[in-house]
DNA sequence: AGAGAGTGAGAACGGGCGTTCTCTCTCGAT
DNA sequence: ATCGAGAGAGAACGCCCGTTCTCACTCTCT
């Protein structure tokens, strides 16, 4: 009864994603995605090279799943200013998944950035795309310097992030909205 | 030549500092420390129980240095608003700090949140004490709701962390203050 | 039918970790 | 001068990790 390469290959990734996102990359080892993913460390590894290759596939499916959660938010939304809040409506319903624990990239740039060029790599470039969607809607919305209003939300919403993580509540995304009308009012024209 | 216990300690908690700070809490053993504060294995573990009691240490002896780092830029500030915005001219400085890699709190949070209670604990308390602060310093300036003016500007300060930390650059302290800025004249009465 | 490539289960290997132990030495009190 | 408490250096211990290897087995193709 061999499995498929594709569904082994899904099956080690969602058992990765889980178990790294929980604990952390470092404490987890090889053997527990073994167990989690039920595929053999033989497979395991023809699949991924190595920890450090399946780390970087595991941050670059949690980029894929959580531009697509941003955009299920965002795209429905019709008025520009609308399409800006929605962004903290995002973080607002990421923020109460029952096992929400802050952003994959945060977290794993706090353990690696120092000794993993790689890690430090994709994780500014997640910031990076995350910033460059802001501001594509800030200029949607009319704003007279995007990238400025831009830089502020991503602030708020990356504060909202560490904050709700530690904190253990949704609420910091409530007020990083509050706080984002108030910008908004600010910096775009009537 | 036997060491003084005082100094020991010292030199130790500034080995451990150091090593802790910039790689990681998990990736640093206790040899690195021994080797960087010269001080015997034995010696230390007799001044620190276990790695996890140093570790709590550490993080005590930041949150003290932090606080002291911070309370060195805002108490020379007169005007009340001057006071706030001393705290994001602190952010900037800190991050202009050549050795600078975020925020340890958030970084050990990322690292052991779910396994050890304990830094949970200091992480959460470390946040909750600068909220207190910056709540005093909006009810100073005369906010009509302290408290709310006050979540908005640590989600500003936190955003300025992580982002000056991933994107290695202090520039996210100065947006920050800008943004800070008009908050005030969004939420301060004229 | 039989050879061979590839499988899963798990043992094996080399290395690093946190912690303790051993051994030798120093030095202050008697 | 001698004893003993404590020191430093580092070996030792038990465990866990990432990775590879072994081995019995199962399919597939001729």
């Amino acid at each position: 009864m061999t499995i498929d390469t594709a569904t082994a290959q899904e099956q080690v990734l969602a058992a990765a994603d889980a178990l790294f996102y929980e604990r952390g990359v470092q404490a987890v080892g090889m053997d527990a995605i073994r167990t989690a993913s039920g595929v053999s460390l033989k497979r395991l590894y023809q699949l991924f090279g190595s920890k450090d290759e399946l780390i970087e596939a595991y941050l670059k499916r949690r980029d894929e799943i959580w531009k697509t959660m941003l955009a299920e938010h965002v795209d429905p939304a019709k008025d520009p200013r609308g399409r800006i809040l929605a962004a903290f409506d995002f973080l607002y319903d990421w923020f109460q998944q029952p096992d929400y624990r802050g952003c994959a990239f945060i977290n794993s740039f706090g353990e690696l950035g120092t000794v993993s060029p790689r890690v430090a790599e994709l994780a500014d470039a997640h910031k990076a795309d995350f910033q460059r969607r802001l501001t594509e809607l800030a200029q949607e919305a009319g704003a007279p310097d995007p990238a400025r209003l831009a830089e502020y939300l991503i602030l708020l919403s990356e504060g909202a992030i560490t904050r709700s993580s530690i904190a253990r509540s949704a609420e910091p995304a409530e007020h990083a909205r509050e706080a984002a009308t108030l910008l908004l009012d600010a910096l775009l024209p009537a």
